[in-house]
Order: structure tokens, then C-alpha cells, then sequence
DNA sequence: TTTTAAATCAGAATAAAATTCTTCAAATAT
DNA sequence: ATATTTGAAGAATTTTATTCTGATTTAAAA
């Protein structure tokens, strides 16, 4: 695998905080011209460091800000349940992210909702009808100190 | 505030999952021609329904592929603390995310380190030094199922 | 219902950016 | 010391973003 150098680390770091910057104002940040950035950023993006590029959107304002923390545990542990729940997890729009977990639970879930009410939904009706599901239990955020990807 | 229809929505969709279509690929997307398109992205920006735009990195490849959540409690529950840990952290790499939570802790905190090693280096001399913390518990992530931010 | 005003669109024109290409210099290997 | 490879700069080209104009629709007012 190709070898990465001090200048490209810097450019997935701008890159990864914003990644509007145009090709000529990385090169001056980075004190190159424009053809040796652009054919940087490729090779970057050819060998799979940089995996693609999206828009951050402002939760609040798409009735998204209320963020809990679901722990989960599943009923059984044989991969059939386990394979039911991922695909189950999937197909529901509200859990942002899911991992697969050491300790007393299962499964960590960050979950993104309107708010209580809309959460009390969620939890009743999706994770309700969600077979695989021993029991769970919900961490509320009350503020988002950090957030390198928000 | 400015109210967003279904094409708005649409946008915002396909920018959140990839930022890098043209206008023209946009516009044939949701049946318009470039100009509304463009005016349409813009006016999000400026609306802050997109608060930005990023490249997603792959984090195996940058040997931060290690993922564990970090629970945090507090020495004590006064001002001076609380501010003092939020400063701390802030500086802290290994930290990319961080709530405070409803629950037996004060904080979530999402750590990305490269293997096991790292992450004890990091919780024996980063955490460690930081005066604030009374407590930590590790739930260390073994896949990620879901992220619709990876 | 008719008229007026405000938005929104399509398509052309322009400006800016990305991308390619050629040449040159530095580093490495022979 | 010479040949070869690598990486850079700058110009040329292509593509895309952005602006502008006029037409059409939508909504509001008369």
C-alpha cells in the first residue's frame, strides 16, 4: 500500500473539516500549486483514505435534535437472532448509528428523534415490533459538548 | 423562516450521502433544470439547513480504527468543574465526540484510537491528567453495524 | 373573476474551477 | 557520473459553477 507523507495529513485534515476549500486555496495552505494538490487528493481518494464526501445538516431545524443512547440486549445470542436484528436495525430511519458492544449490553444505539414524544414512538412502536430485542435502555443527551463530524 | 418542500428535501438527502454530484446530476435527479437546483442548494446553506461540508476519512487506514465509549463521572457537580473538564477534552484528539447524558454518568465520550494499546496509553495519560474526572467505565465497540455518517 | 405582484423556472452567457498536459528540477538508482 | 524515476510548476483545456434574462406559474389583491 502506498505510503502517505506530512503534506497529504494535512490535506485530510482540512479536507475532513471542510472539504469546499478549492484546489488552489489548499495549495497555498499547504504551500504547493494546484496540479501537485489536485493529483494528491486523488491518489487519497483512489487509495481509500478518503471514503467520499457529504453535507452536514443542521439537525434541529429537520426536527432531528433530540439524541438518546439505546442500549440493547438481545433475547438470545445465536446468529439467527443476531442477523434479525441488523436487519431490522437497518430499515429503521431514526437510529443514526448502532455497534456491536462488550459489556452489559449488546448493542449501542445513537438514535435521532424530534423529541420525547416522537421518541416514546420510536421505542414503543419500531423497537416494539422488533422481535430479536431482549430489553434496552435509553441515556438521554442533554448537551453535545464535541463533535468532530458535526 | 424560510419553509422547504419536498425538493429541498430531496437535496438534502442526496447531499448528505454524497456531496460530490453536479448540479446538472442534481437537477436531472429531482426533474429541474441547474439554475433552481443551485438556487435551491445555496438557500439551504444560507438557511443552515447544510452547516457544512466534509470528507469522510477512512479511519482503519489512519490507524484510528480502535473504537471504545468512554462513560465519565465527575469529582464534583459544580461550575468551575464542569467547565474545566469541557476545556480539557476539547484539546483531547483521541476524543471525537462527547455529551453530557441523563443516567449514572455525566458523560458519553466516543474515542477513536489505533489498537488496545493506544487507548490505555491514552485513558492512563490523557484522561489521567485531567483533574476534573472522578470515574471512567470502557465499553469498547467489536463492529460498527450502522453509521450514516461513515 | 380579473389584475397585479412575487416566485420559480429554463436556457443562454459568463466566470471560475477542475483537470490535463508538457516541461523542468530534484532525488534515487545504476 | 549518468540514467531513471518522481514530483512539481505553469500553461492549456475542459468542465462546472454562477449569473443573467425572459417566460411561466403561483399567490395575493382588487
Amino acid at each position: 500500500m502506498e505510503q502517505i507523507d506530512e503534506i497529504d495529513l494535512q490535506l485530510l485534515n482540512i479536507l475532513h473539516d471542510n472539504s469546499k476549500y478549492t484546489v488552489k486555496e489548499l495549495a497555498k495552505m499547504v504551500n504547493l500549486s494546484a496540479s501537485p494538490v489536485f493529483e494528491r487528493i486523488k491518489r487519497l481518494e483512489n487509495n481509500g483514505y478518503i471514503k467520499k464526501y457529504i453535507a452536514l445538516l443542521d439537525a434541529e431545524k429537520l426536527n432531528r435534535g433530540f439524541i438518546v443512547f439505546c442500549n440493547i440486549k438481545l433475547k438470545q445470542h445465536d446468529r439467527n437472532i443476531g442477523n434479525q436484528f441488523v436487519s431490522d436495525i437497518m430499515k429503521i430511519e431514526e437510529i443514526v448509528e448502532c455497534y456491536n458492544i462488550s459489556g452489559d449490553y449488546d448493542f449501542l444505539m445513537k438514535v435521532s428523534a424530534k423529541d420525547m414524544k416522537h421518541y416514546q414512538d420510536f421505542v414503543f412502536n419500531k423497537l416494539g415490533s422488533v422481535e430479536s430485542i431482549g430489553s434496552t435502555q435509553s441515556t438521554f443527551v442533554m448537551s453535545e459538548i464535541k463533535n468532530l463530524y458535526g
